[in-house]
DNA sequence: TTACAAAAATTGACAAGTCATCATTTAAAA
DNA sequence: TTTTAAATGATGACTTGTCAATTTTTGTAA
């Protein structure tokens, strides 16, 4: 039994909406720490690799660094930083917007689709192997996290 | 209406499993930036902030650095230097174990129990406010966390 | 007892989150 | 048109997460 109770040797919490917290915190970080190993021998973070599945959902539309930012799952990270990131390792490429100048624009090389195209059945494998319920109960799980957010 | 999809601005995912992965690491870096803005005044972070907390946990027994690790939310992060950056603040103290020198006790001062004290109403009013779900809906939610990590 | 392995904590290096500030460019107001 | 405000992205400083290496101390086996 994976209780949060044991995770953290705390016998009892305030209240529950206190324990909530804690449990989803705690299970980010189960999550982020199983995605890190993942993709740790290629090179990239999970944050990058975000950036990539943003960008390949895109689907070879240019994107500029404020869209990839409103996109992300962490809105206060610093996109900018991320993407020059995986320029250097040419996964990207930035050139400037025509129409704007104040603007990039930021396009995923095939390097980078190749990498996601490896990454896939990995990914698929690990997200099954580190989420222990039946597709109702996933289900149940996404919309109550829909509703606690508001 | 909070649905994850449009949070990030993505239609559709490639499975459940993904969509649960990323509708938690979002969820928790909604709840981070709430507990961020609520401690900056007290010019602490959040990581410092659970820190406290397990040491008030501990009732005034001399709590050990890989201790405190082991009862982190996050396990891979750095006791040590949280440890160091509480004590500068003389929110803690920390004595060398007599009994095993490598080890080292670390004990919440006054400061500190004040310091949680005088945060506690603000962090329940918070829990409330970012947490749209009743009793029932919580404890469902907490559950399917649980079994989710096995 | 010596020698070696394990445990505990610290430290260094790098990536990312957080936040403020800056420069450039565009759009709007006077 | 001139001035002002807003948008966009980049950068710097600081904290934390991640991970490997190092130091000190303890425990154990030869």
């Amino acid at each position: 039994m994976g209780k949060i109770e044991d995770a953290i040797q705390q016998k009892e919490f305030k209240d529950p909406f206190n324990k909530l917290v804690v449990n989803i915190l705690y299970t980010q970080s189960y999550l982020a720490t199983a995605q890190n190993s993942l993709f740790k021998p290629y090179a990239i973070s999970p944050e990058q690799y975000n950036v990539l599945r943003i960008l390949k959902g895109q689907a070879g539309i240019p994107t500029t660094v404020s869209s990839i930012q409103d996109r992300m799952l962490n809105k206060m990270s610093n996109a900018s930083r991320l993407v020059e990131k995986l320029k250097s390792k040419e996964l990207v490429i930035r050139t400037e917007c025509p129409n704007d100048r104040r603007q990039v624009d930021i396009l995923i090389t095939q390097k980078g689709l190749d990498l996601l195209q490896d990454l896939r059945p990995q990914v698929e494998e690990a997200n099954r192997d580190f989420i222990n319920l039946n597709l109702e109960e996933i289900e149940t799980l996404n919309d109550l996290l829909d509703k606690m957010r508001g």
